[in-house]
DNA sequence: GACATATATTAATAAAAATGAATTAGGTTG
DNA sequence: CAACCTAATTCATTTTTATTAATATATGTC
């Protein structure tokens, strides 16, 4: 049954409506006898009479009444198909990954507008950290990454997106941050190892020369703004992010030197990466 | 593209699914290169990549993930198709054939019961004449027929399901029939030559002595009833119309002896068809 | 009984699919 | 960096399947 295509669909399909194996032959550019043959084989196949054999031609069975209505969706699918390829809307899965900040402060507005214009485009839109993302993407494990810069990889083109600016959140607990000396001693509360804001916040002690006492990982911006608001230590966090959680006052809040906390956010994706998903997101994306 | 068929769509899908040639051709018992070749035919052929290739194995394009959502589509499409073919319910079409007086009297009630069992089914009734349904019948044109015995063909089958009795009716304005010689002379209003009662009219005619004056061929039996309350002339009609026409009483009506007047219809079928559509419908009938 | 009109069968050929071996292309490891 | 791995591709060959051309068979018509 294996064996079954659109040719052999074609050929059945002639000779139910033509009712005769030579009209089909003739109409299907083909030779009779080879016309007779695969109707045998077809109904070899299908352990089915699909025709009645009387004098003046063949007619559907039963059966083969029912193949016929079976025969016309699979040509009306095939089509379809071929269709659907041949147009390339946005369709089916769109696997996209993202930091967890720009998930949470600048994707969801985005998406649901997506949505909105392309209801087929199914969005699997999964966190993770800048370099875990990037590996995924590498992996062909998701399309596309929003991921900070910098971000230098063969073979995978990148556009920015955003723009987010690093604050510093000091609990209220500490004394005014006045002489970055008094930060050594005291526990930064961090992203893991693999966020890019992280290694921002770690060049920032460096250049300050500021010594932590611990650092202390916590895997969600929501958990690290709760441990600054209850004194456990500071962190380094995006303002976008900052925006959009009402735990505002809780904390005191600081710039950064600009060259740790100017800081873009990329749209990254393979550079054999094609797809009508793909530049429709772009269109919805802000220039930056 | 027609040579794509159902292999080529289990090789594509596996392939899909294990993100890699050689673990579906493990999985299909076919040798790495096959699959490779047949995905690189399948990419050709709709002129589309459908995979990424790195170095651990493949990944889908959104083309290919289109596809995969067809195929999907495909595969389900030819299971139940297979299953119905199986299953063998009653469905498609079924094409019946039937004397004007059994379509109107006997058939309204059991096709409408049937309809609600097996709604897949689409019922064409067509009428005609017992001769002319017969030739339909062996010319495959329908796949069953109800008739007036006697019936004799090859290869056709038959079982009796309606017993009819034909019931002869004469104008008001025509003296009382006592002596079957007065009606010599008069009109006959009669169905076609082809029309089973028409020929036990005849056979009547014969018996009783009876010479027409002329015969009317009307081909409906309301319009023959009109023509006889009209006072055109007599005509021989089943019980089982005049039951179910409204214009009662605008004529006279006479038994006719039995040998012309009890008459058995039946349901005849080719001897080579065999369908559950049929099976059901017998289920239907009454035996008699 | 010869003829016409169908489908079916068969043997030969052509085309397509599957195989096995060799090759290529990226990684990984010592 | 060379040797090694892993996985896909290419290519020559074999096997299978589809197509053809010729012939057989079956049935109805004159």
């Amino acid at each position: 049954m294996y064996g079954l295509n659109l040719r052999a669909l074609e050929i059945f399909r002639t000779v139910a409506i033509e009712g005769s194996v030579s009209k089909a032959a003739i109409k299907l550019n083909r030779v009779q006898s080879n016309i007779s043959t695969r109707i045998k084989q077809l109904e070899q196949q299908l352990e089915k009479n699909l025709f009645f054999r009387h004098n003046r031609g063949l007619a559907l069975t039963p059966d083969g009444q029912l193949l016929l209505t079976y025969n016309e969706r699979f040509l009306q699918l095939s089509m379809e198909a071929s269709e659907a390829l041949k147009v390339g809307k946005p369709s089916g899965f769109f696997r996209i990954g993202a930091m967890e900040s720009t998930a949470a402060a600048r994707l969801p507005e985005i998406l649901s507008a997506y949505h909105k214009i392309y209801p087929d485009v199914q969005i699997e839109l999964e966190t993770g950290t800048a370099g875990g993302l990037m590996d995924r993407l590498q992996n062909y494990d998701i399309e596309i990454a929003f991921v900070a810069e910098p971000v230098s990889f063969d073979r995978v083109s990148t556009q920015s997106v955003f723009q987010e600016k690093l604050i510093l959140v000091v609990p209220l607990s500490f004394p005014p941050l006045e002489n970055t000396s008094e930060f050594s001693g005291k526990t930064v509360v961090a992203f893991e190892a693999g966020c890019a804001y992280r290694r921002y916040l770690d060049q920032w002690l460096l250049e300050a020369g500021i010594v932590p006492r611990s650092i202390m990982v916590v895997s969600s911006y929501l958990a690290i703004l709760a441990c600054v608001s209850a004194g456990t230590g500071y962190a380094v966090i995006p303002q976008s992010v900052l925006d959009i959680v009402s735990t505002k006052g809780q904390f005191q809040r600081y710039s950064l030197p600009d060259n740790v906390s100017q800081i873009k956010t990329l749209l990254a994706w393979r550079s054999d990466y094609k797809s009508a998903k793909l530049d429709a997101l772009k269109e919805l994306l802000p220039v930056c």
